[in-house]
DNA sequence: CGATTTAGAGGACATTTGTCCCAAAAGCTT
DNA sequence: AAGCTTTTGGGACAAATGTCCTCTAAATCG
C-alpha cells in the first residue's frame, strides 16, 4: 500500500510511515465478504494479493456484477462511503484475499493533521470518477462484442479467475449472449 | 452560484463573497460551444439559466450525448479538467444560456488560502461519482424503456426542450428505438 | 474416492434494438 | 408566405440480446 501512495506524489516518507498504525491486516478466504449490502461503509482496503468482486442484487434476485478489484489497488463501497447510506454493493472475494484495511475515521483523523490526506480522497474520487466515465461511454457507444473485447485487452491475464457469469453481468448481458460472444471470436480466429 | 455554496455548508460568508472577482458572466446562444474537443478544458461554469448539453463523437461520426446541465448547477468538461488532457467532449447550449464562469487557475489560487475550497472539490468529485454509479447500473440492469421512464421521472419538465435524438444516444439507443418506446408507452396509458 | 454442486456451451425460440428508409410536421430564414 | 432545414414518427426487415432448458465437464466437499 505504501507504494501506491508514493506513487500520487503527495506525502512525504513519514506522512507514509504514519498510516502504518492504523492499517489493519485481513484475510478472506474464497466466498468471504468484506462489506454486505445493507450495512453502512466505513473502510477502505487494499488488495495486497487476491482478487475481489462487488456486486448488487436486483429486485428478481439476480446478481449484477458492478466491478473487480486486483491486487495493489484500493476497494471499497464507494458510494456508501461517501453518503453515509446502507450499501447496495456486495464485496466479496472470489480467491482468498490478503488485505490491508483502514477505517474511515482514522483517515479522517489522519486529515486534520496534514491535508495531504485530503488531498488524497480528492485525487482518488477524480480518478474513479473518470473510469466510470469511459465505462459509461463503452456501454453508449459499443455493442456487447466490443465491451468484451477491450475488457479482454485491459485486463489481460486476471480475467483467467473470475467466472463468465460474472464478466457477463459486469458487462451488461446474459451468460447466453457471452457464450455466443466467446463462439464468435473463436471462429473468427480460425 | 453563490446559494448552490451556502448550500455545501462549507464556507464562510466572507469566503463565499471572496469568489465574486473572479467569475465572469458569459452569455450562449442556442448552438454556441462551452469547449470543444480536442480543447483542453480549464474551467468550471455555473448555468444561471438554460441548458447544456455534453457529447461526443463516435468514430463513424455519429453524435453521442454524454449528459445535459440544467439551471442552478456546474458544468466542466470535467475528466479533461482533472486530467489536463485533451476533452473528449464537446459541451453546447441548446438554448440560450448564461453561465458564471471560474477559471481553474483561480480556483487553485483560493484553494491556497483556504482549505475549504479544496474540501469544496473533493465533494463535487464524490458526488460526481455517485450520480455516474447510478448510471452504470441503470445500463447494466434495465432496458432502455426503463431507463427512459425513469428520466422522465427525474427531470420533469426540463425534457421537453431537449430533441429526442439527444435524449436517444443518452439513454445509449437509437432515435428509431425511443419512438418505439414513447408509442408503446402511450398506447399503454390508454 | 464418489456424490453433489457449479460453471460452461449451446439449441430453439422470443424480445429488444438497430438500420435504412420515407413522409409529415415543426421550426427557421429570407 | 415560400422555401429551407430539422425533428419526429414509423414501415420493413436485420441483427443483437434475452429466456428457458439440456447436456457435459470441471470443481468442490465429505
Amino acid at each position: 500500500m505504501q507504494n501506491l501512495l508514493r506513487s500520487y506524489q503527495l506525502f512525504s516518507e513519514a506522512e507514509i510511515e504514519s498510516l502504518g498504525p492504523f492499517l489493519r491486516s485481513r484475510r478472506l478466504e474464497k466466498g468471504d465478504y468484506l462489506i454486505k449490502a445493507g450495512k453502512i461503509c466505513t473502510e477502505i482496503a487494499f488488495v495486497q494479493s487476491g482478487l475481489l468482486r462487488s456486486y448488487y442484487t436486483k429486485d428478481d434476485g439476480d446478481e449484477i456484477t458492478y466491478c473487480f478489484t486486483f491486487e495493489n489497488t484500493l476497494m471499497t463501497a464507494y458510494s456508501s462511503l461517501i453518503t453515509g447510506l446502507p450499501s447496495s454493493e456486495n464485496i466479496q472475494a472470489l480467491v482468498p484475499t490478503e488485505l490491508w484495511v483502514l477505517q474511515k475515521r482514522d483517515l479522517e483523523a489522519l486529515a486534520q493533521r496534514s491535508i495531504n490526506w485530503i488531498l488524497l480522497q480528492k485525487h482518488l474520487a477524480e480518478q474513479q470518477y473518470v473510469e466510470l466515465e469511459k465505462r459509461i461511454f463503452s456501454y453508449q457507444k459499443e455493442k456487447a462484442s466490443e465491451r468484451y473485447r477491450e475488457l479482454l485487452l485491459a485486463q489481460p491475464h486476471y480475467l483467467q479467475q473470475i467466472p463468465l457469469q460474472y464478466l457477463a453481468s459486469y458487462l451488461g448481458i446474459t451468460r447466453r449472449h457471452l457464450s455466443r460472444i466467446r463462439r464468435e471470436m473463436l471462429e473468427r480466429a480460425n
